[in-house]
RNA sequence: GCUCCGGUGGUGUAGCUCGGUUAAGCAUAGCGGCCUUUCGAGCCGUUGAUCGCGGGUUCAAAUCCCGCCCGGAGCACCA
């Protein structure tokens, strides 16, 4: 698990650290936690936080802990394989964590600190109907439940446990001040009944019918699981606010906390809610589909972890939102790849046959550098058929050379347009040297070449044909279709190649 | 409406906490050029912001103060 990629990323992170972390000398060990609802698959906007709390962490020798908040069976209900595919995404991304936690698991202890702060009269089981709590503490007034002495506040908890409410008919709450400027920070929700016959929790069924809401598990299990700092969506400002007064209830305190902007990338990265609609409804074709903005989808395209994590560094942990350009991204990635993906020539957009008179040889077998770094070769074999040599070209080549110019066949020789339509050059020669400053184009040949079938930029098929050697190149790996642009081999087999566009 | 938080070239950021040799750095995009046993990749160069707006403090402000404008987040018995 630990193999050569997370080596790549250390070496990573000692080229470029992220800024020092705040108050981290008030710590021993340097703690922090990414904490996702398994209601979806991990996307750009995720990666933020992830990366941020795992390479904070790492930076600063420390621990990042996985917890998974499931706690909400009813309107975020998480669902068994979310579990799973957000390690798998988390581990892509070279986020390993040091522990692991399931919010499910730990229910009790949140009825425990429910009745302990309930003891210690900070918190008090409220049954009046949402509106008219509202409508009190709007007011900043205190209502009638708040005021009930201990040994009732625990009947009525027990109560709430055991069923002696109704979905909706109690709520415990935690004091705060009924006159803070922030209305919503004013006795916030900890705990609410969802009835377990209706509502089951995919993992824990329905062993319970009292759940913690966000602000009471998280500011809980952080204090529990030693967390030092949370760094999270700027969202969760508020509730920093709100736990505080728990923490302070409970003589605790509060981790450091770091609120970034939403990451979004232009053209609308989709959220975890319209993603999850798409899905059901087909129209998307899973999780992995090119137009969102999940991580499966965006390895899929051929983009690299290190990519974004290198995106992530450079917007850092502003509060503000950032909407990052595809071109910004794919500059990074460009980078990343470039070194290893092998070339290619292909023909996709205007094939068109070139005819070369005065060609001097019945078969040629040319020899490429499969990367212009690396000593690796392919071979092509070219075959004349009759008098002359045929190829296909791209027609926008010929056109742009023009009648008359001379140009250079890569790898195989120079030639002369004779005509632009149809397509006919006359050969020149095969010398390299005398074709310098001349416009080099790719060709194939005629019927030595495989189908190509290409998933573009605008996640249309679009149909071509590409050199025979790619079929030696494994799914998942990048190529670069020579003077094109660069790709993702979804699959390449004798017969078929399919590749996914990357980027220019 | 209320409570927070932001506003630097097309885009994303650095600098702003301890105001002055950075009158604004980096990346990306744009533009121009170079290279070639052979890519529009790469490399090199270059245009581009007076720092949301107005005022104040100061010898000096993107950096401090005030007002305004704009944007975002929150105001769920969601996370």
């Amino acid at each position: 698990m630990v193999g050569e990629p997370v080596t790549r990323i250390r070496s990573e992170q000692e080229e470029r650290k992220l800024p020092p972390l705040p108050s981290r000398d008030r710590y021993k060990e340097i703690r922090t936690r990414f904490a996702p609802n398994p209601n979806s698959v991990l996307h750009l906007g995720s990666s933020r936080p992830a990366i941020l709390s795992h390479d904070y962490a790492a930076q600063y020798g420390g621990k990042f802990i996985l917890r998974f908040e499931d706690t909400d069976p009813r309107i975020k209900r998480s669902d068994l394989k979310f579990y799973d595919y957000i390690r798998e995404d988390l581990r892509w991304l070279g986020c390993e964590w040091d522990e692991e936690y399931i919010q499910s698991d730990r229910m009790k202890i949140y009825y425990e600190y429910a009745e302990a702060a309930i003891k210690g009269g900070s918190a008090y089981v409220c049954t009046c109907p949402q509106e008219k709590f509202k409508e009190l503490t709007l007011a900043s007034k205190a209502c009638p439940c708040r005021g009930l002495d201990t040994k009732e506040q625990l009947w009525r908890f027990r109560e709430m446990v055991e069923g002696g409410y109704k979905e909706g008919s109690a709520v415990l709450r935690v004091k705060t001040d009924l006159d803070h400027p922030n209305p919503a920070v004013r006795d916030w929700p900890a705990m609410r009944i969802i009835d377990p016959a209706s509502h089951a929790h995919p993992r824990v069924g329905s062993d319970f019918r009292v759940w913690p809401l966000y602000n009471w598990a998280s500011a809980i299990d952080d204090h529990l699981m030693g967390i030092t700092h949370i760094i999270r969506g700027q969202e969760h400002t508020t509730n920093a606010v709100r736990q505080m007064y728990l923490y302070a209830a409970f003589g605790w305190e509060y981790p450091t906390t770091l609120h970034c902007g939403r990451l979004t990338i232009e053209g609308g990265s989709l959220s975890k809610s319209e993603i999850e609609k798409g899905i059901r409804e087909r129209a998307f074709d899973g999780y992995d589909d090119l137009r969102l903005g999940t991580l499966v989808a965006l390895k899929r395209r051929g983009i690299e972890a290190q990519a974004i994590r290198k995106l992530v560094y450079e917007l850092g942990v502003k509060p503000s939102d950032a909407v990052i350009s595809w071109d910004n991204l794919f500059s990074i990635n460009r980078k990343l790849i470039d070194g290893v993906a092998n070339r290619y020539f292909a023909i996709i957009d205007s094939p068109v046959r070139l005819m070369i008179s005065d060609y001097p040889y019945s078969e040629t077998t040319v020899q490429l550098k499969k990367h212009p770094d690396r000593a690796e070769t392919r071979h092509i074999t070219v075959k004349k058929n009759g008098q002359d040599l045929e190829l296909w070209v791209e027609r926008s080549d010929i056109e742009r050379i023009g009648k008359g110019n001379e140009f250079r066949l890569m790898g195989l020789a120079n030639a002369v347009i004779a005509e632009v339509d149809p397509a006919v050059a006359k050969f020149t020669g095969n010398d390299v040297s005398a074709a310098r400053g001349k416009q080099h184009i790719h060709w194939l040949p005629i019927s030595d070449h495989l189908e190509l079938e290409l998933i573009n930029w605008e996640n249309e098929l679009q149909h071509g044909m590409i050199e025979t050697n790619v079929a030696s190149e494994q799914a998942g790996s990048h190529v670069q279709l020579e003077r094109k642009f660069f790709a993702v081999v979804e699959k390449a087999e004798a017969g078929k190649v399919k590749l996914i566009y990357t980027s220019a």
